[in-house]
DNA sequence: CAGCACTAATTCA
DNA sequence: TGAATTAGTGCTG
């Protein structure tokens, strides 16, 4: 393919500005909602700057949709869909990243359980490194992993840990509203 | 080699 | 009990 350029869009949903990078069709970049479209932008083009990377509204729209979904409170998946660029990774990286990606929402995990996923057990500390440096947030959802004993453990996207918690009782919240139907609270 | 989004064990109120 | 410290740990730049 000759198209390896890069491509960018930021669009609202309903807790602020969403921000979407793309090349040959693969998501390498997202930054969760920021508070103004000139932020999200920013936050996704750290190395390059907009005019290398131009911007287009209507980028992945089906993806855009499932992303305000999300927001909204539906039930989303983005295990399988879409593909997304890992290239520049180390193979640790990577398996910690598709790992953590298996994580369906409303589930949590820890750091310990990601590394033994990953076939290195005691390596939870360098989950958490690989986790800091995830460059795609919500897609591979880092908000789900948290610490062992019970505490929410670090995050360093947008929002902090308090955007990290925020996601989780947003996620826990919906299957409350399923509950009833069986195990009662 | 130093620095981490970790964790189990120890120490000290 | 429980907060604070100390080791031990594995990957990355």
């Amino acid at each position: 393919m000759a198209t390896d350029i890069m491509r960018h869009t930021v669009f609202k949903t309903p807790w602020g500005y969403f921000g979407l990078a793309c090349r040959d069709g693969l998501v390498c970049r997202t930054v969760l909602p920021a508070p103004s479209r000139d932020a999200a932008r920013e936050a996704l083009l750290t190395e390059a700057g907009p005019d290398e990377v131009p911007f287009e509204r209507g980028l992945l729209s089906i993806l855009q949709d499932r992303i305000n979904a999300y927001f909204e409170g539906e039930k989303v998946d983005f295990s399988t869909d879409p593909a997304v660029d890992l290239s520049h990774f180390s193979p640790f990286s990577r398996a910690i990243l598709m790992a953590c990606r298996q994580i369906d929402m409303g589930q949590k995990q820890t750091y310990t359980q990601l590394a033994e996923a990953a076939g290195r057990p005691h390596a939870a500390r360098a989950v958490g490194n690989v986790m800091a440096h995830n460059p795609i947030p919500l897609i591979v959802p880092c908000h789900r992993v948290v610490r062992t004993d019970g505490g929410l453990g670090g995050f360093s996207a947008i929002g902090g840990t308090a955007m990290k918690e925020r996601m989780l009782i947003h996620e826990r919240s919906r299957e409350r509203t399923f509950s009833f139907a069986g195990v009662g609270g």
